[in-house]
DNA sequence: CTCGCAAAAATCGTATGCAATCTTTTCCAT
DNA sequence: ATGGAAAAGATTGCATACGATTTTTGCGAG
């Protein structure tokens, strides 16, 4: 009612928190590979790359490892998750168990709005794998994660979307690890069938081929132990 | 199979975080409801209380709003968390889509030492049932929970499993404030007979049994609104 | 040249201080 | 009295400081 009002709405939006924004950029970097896993991440030198104190990286760097992007050991620092081929397995059981859910949840939710923002997400996804740069294979992995968090949305349950959006986020780094590069562009497709089955309204239709869609992704992996989790740890770093 | 496979019993607990055994002690107290929903945790207050320096009450407070059970405000501070019905549906949608699973792994691991584990918890369970204590239903509360936690680690998911702590901690809150009191006796024998399943190796049956559960644990409350999310805003100080 | 060990440097864990922001109280005009 | 602005007080956000722990470096003995 008071002019008083109107100053309130977006003031906070610049001054958001910064350790979040550092996170997220992090976040970015690992999953798009430009951090290599078990790179350490001392927390001098996020801060000061950041231009903000220790405790503000600390923060940001707590914060991943919640996520699981990240691990840190007590007095020796952050560092890159390097998952093992144990963890990205239960990764991807993860997801079988929870996707094929979400899928269900969002048929039910499904709008024009909804289906509109899901082809300009395939649309861009297709495009990515269309072009052959150098970085191609990031853009693409990040986008078909985009795809099933733009699912998880939604569904339209917090707590589920959430834990989508680590189980994507560590998938991706698993992807990036084990992936054995080819079949992404079937991932695509498998996409589009989903979608089209959300339209119709086929929730089990969806719900059956995401299932199929994540042990098609997990099939891609290379997920043999290549040594004993010693000499992995000598040649971590 | 492997002697690793026992549980850990906490190694370096004398080494620990402390940040992290103010979050344990906090989360307990939180899910034990002995501090109620809305009840500002302000930094300086857990630290002198835990007799550290805010940045560590800081640092636990900031975990528990990971986990959902504290809801951090950007200059204003801690409180201990105030979960909607909304959101108190969507941690039970996201147990019904969650738990069947793990109940069907578990189901496929269980060995004799994990059934003993299962039964000493249904004794101590149901010793709080008979107890009429002031504060025997909080102990139900939280016994009822650590079936849930157990069958989760006998899953052998790490992910799965922190997914669950979490759930089950804001379900212990959720049930605290809109539960109905009497039916969880229930709730113990339905506990009974998913342990038979999984005994027998019957994994449907198990899961089958833990989706009723569920149900039957979200039957028990009382999420109709009470009244506009203004009034509730208002009073919830 | 390698190994071992001690000193130095780097890094982390935590306490504390200061500015910014929020809350409460005070006090004055209506 | 009542409403509201301004000051006082409390609390948070962040930076910095310092002891503790880890890692690296330097150097002498074998």
């Amino acid at each position: 009612m008071n002019i008083a009002d109107q100053t309130f709405p977006a003031i906070d939006s610049a001054n958001e928190d910064r350790a979040q924004a550092i996170r997220d950029q992090l976040r970015d970097a690992i999953v798009d590979r430009r951090l290599a896993p078990g790179t350490k991440l001392s927390e001098g030198e996020v801060g000061t790359l950041f231009d903000v104190s220790r405790t503000v990286a600390r923060a940001a760097l707590q914060m991943l490892s919640f996520e699981g992007l990240v691990r840190i050991e007590r007095n020796r620092g952050a560092f890159v998750a390097n998952p093992s081929p144990e963890e990205a397995r239960q990764v991807f059981a993860s997801r079988r168990l929870i996707e094929p859910g979400i899928a269900i949840a969002a048929a039910g939710r499904m709008t024009p709005a909804h289906v509109a923002a899901f082809k300009a997400q395939l649309d861009e996804e297709g495009r990515f794998i269309a072009e052959r740069g150098p970085n191609a294979r990031r853009s693409e992995i990040k986008a078909s994660g985009d795809f099933h968090l733009l699912l998880a949305s939604v569904a339209g349950n917090v707590i589920l979307q959430r834990f989508m959006e680590e189980l994507v986020a560590r998938s991706s780094l698993v992807i990036a690890l084990y992936g054995r590069s080819g079949i992404s562009s079937c991932g695509h497709s498998e996409h589009t069938q989903i979608l089209e089955a959300l339209e119709n309204g086929n929730a089990e239709r969806a719900s059956a081929l995401m299932l199929h869609h994540i042990d098609h992704i997990e099939a891609d992996l290379d997920l043999r132990v290549r040594s004993g989790p010693a000499l992995r740890q000598a040649l971590e770093f």
